[in-house]
DNA sequence: CCAATTTCAGCACCACTGATATGG
DNA sequence: CCCATATCAGTGGTGCTGAAATTG
């Protein structure tokens, strides 16, 4: 609990410049990691594990900073894209450069530590089923 | 960032039939540990790292649900105590015995690894002063 | 008709800023 | 006079519930 406080704060501070909250750039990060640069709401929402309501949030505020663009899903009527755009790919650049440099403020770790932490959690994260069959 | 997301949402899950967060159950865990039973809530902020007003706030909704009392500080006119009263010391026995029973939900990780997570997240903590020297 | 997707209103919670009252 | 402690008003961010609209 604690060793999260603190790294959420650290990384908040970073991105804060950026006017980012780290759940926002969760959320760029995923898109830029996408094929198309665009993600139904729903799958946004079960990748970060937030509730259906909070996305809509995530991705209004994001929509507002011109970071990112709705689009209705061709595949689904029901269904809502989110977008990047191409201002969303220059800020989680700048962004993520700046967390780079900073080594995502985990100086204090070698990288055979970080290994063992990566593993060690991800037991209760399989637990809990934050991974898909062949993650 | 995952792990801490599933565990706080399973422990609030078993803290909600008690009427307590997370937060509110640390600083009611905090009051019992200490000596008196009472702490001034400068101290509650410190070793929870928590904002000032959010002490205030804690200690407002803890106090109105009568688990806790606001007292002056007798050895400084300053400062305000939040003392633990006999209906805190009951919930907090009742809540603490839930989250044994439930093994603070880690249950999926042995004794050795949960003593080799504190160390290794100790020196996150550490570098970020959560510690008081001799603690 | 039922299920899935998203949105909205509304509420609780937590963190912070800035201002204020009180006492050391 | 300055500093520490705590409170208050207000804001932003996040997370939920419950209800609604839209589409498959």
């Amino acid at each position: 609990m604690r060793a999260h406080q603190i790294l959420l704060g650290q990384l908040d501070t970073l991105l804060k410049p950026h006017d980012l909250t780290f759940a926002r750039y969760e959320a760029l990060v995923l898109l830029t990691f996408s094929k198309s640069g665009a993600l139904p709401l729903s799958r946004i929402g079960e990748r970060l594990m937030v509730h259906p309501t909070s996305v809509t949030n995530t991705v209004d505020r994001l929509e507002r900073a011109g970071l990112v663009r709705r689009m209705r899903n061709p595949k689904d009527g029901r269904g809502v894209l989110a977008e990047i755009t191409g201002k969303g790919r220059e800020v989680v650049e700048r962004a993520t450069a700046d967390l780079m440099a900073a080594d995502f403020c985990m100086t204090m770790y070698g990288e055979g530590e970080l290994a063992e932490m990566f593993e060690t959690l991800r037991t209760i994260r399989v637990a809990a089923g934050d991974f898909k069959p062949g993650e």
